[in-house]
DNA sequence: AACGTATTCTACGACATCGTACCATTCGAT
DNA sequence: ATCGAATGGTACGATGTCGTAGAATACGTT
């Protein structure tokens, strides 16, 4: 609880709601975590899986973007995937710099059956709330994930700092 | 995107909200994370120095049951804030088996400095919500974080009963 | 055709994260 | 006092995650 913070009424609120956003993707990221490790992957390669399994195969930028992750690391989830014989590469003709990534029978026969599993956990998980507030929740979420930069210019407090090199 | 899943609409209303949730949280955090690194800390090294400056300082099974993270983990970043003076730990008298995680004064005086900024970013990062949007952003995410369990065999979720396990 | 730039992937190092196993300490039951 | 269970940390290995640097490929301009 960082309620311990003193600072306006505004920025406390948004630290709260914050707080609050994490803690609900964690929490409920850890409790997915135990069912996914039951049938022997991580959270990210059934994210890996699933995507591939239901979009077709993709080159790996795709995947990494999808998934909110940097090139880098879908590289080490695919090699891993690659390692275990559910994925495998395969180099794009059309433009060789790309690799190509898709399942092996294997892991499409695990994702096609675990899926459906994890579907049921992530729908109990978010049973505590209701279809309308499901749905709330999910529009709210939209526009944060969606990303700000909305006020470089405003009249709140941009005249002081200096702290404003990202882009 | 995982509304190629066809299913009822109930799996698929959850799993909008669920995705949405994650993809929130994954960009807020991955956005505020370049401003966290520009000072050289990363996103947990913030939270616990944060942790240990407002709450005071604290046993590291605390600190990793406030921060969501395992025994372990706590562990390993707590070595990396000693190895740069940041930290430090200090058996407790009272029961020798625990470690005092503490802040030394360059610890301070860092997230004294930094943490005011870290603030403005979270409420620049939240100010695409309304005031009322972040509160009941706030309020839906609580009920998901504190978790479900309702329902393995009834059908008509009732809402409120509720466990109180951590704090 | 040659060059420069952009894109895609790989290599590597640092940190985060977990689970498991293990050690030290505490504490209750005997 | 002793023993056994519980608790707090540490050690270790596996995986995830990123940033940076570098290689291979593509592509637009000349």
């Amino acid at each position: 609880m960082p309620t311990r913070f003193r600072g306006d009424a505004g920025t406390r609120r948004a630290l709260d709601a914050y707080i609050k956003l994490m803690r609900a993707a964690e929490s409920v990221t850890a409790r997915l975590a135990r069912g996914i490790r039951e049938v022997g992957l991580t959270t990210t390669q059934l994210g890996v899986l699933e995507a591939v399994f239901h979009l077709g195969p993709m080159a790996q930028c795709e995947l990494a973007a999808k998934q909110l992750k940097s090139p880098a690391n879908l590289a080490t989830v695919v090699d891993n995937l690659e390692r275990r014989r559910l994925a495998r590469r395969r180099r794009d003709p059309e433009d060789r710099r790309r690799s190509i990534v898709e399942l092996t029978p294997a892991g499409e026969r695990l994702i096609a059956e675990v899926f459906p599993r994890h579907a049921g956990a992530v729908t109990r998980e978010l049973s505590v709330l209701s279809p309308s507030e499901q749905e709330q929740l999910a529009s709210l979420c939209r526009k944060l994930g969606l990303g700000a930069c909305p006020s470089f210019t405003d009249g709140g407090r941009s005249g002081s700092q200096n702290n404003r090199k990202d882009g």
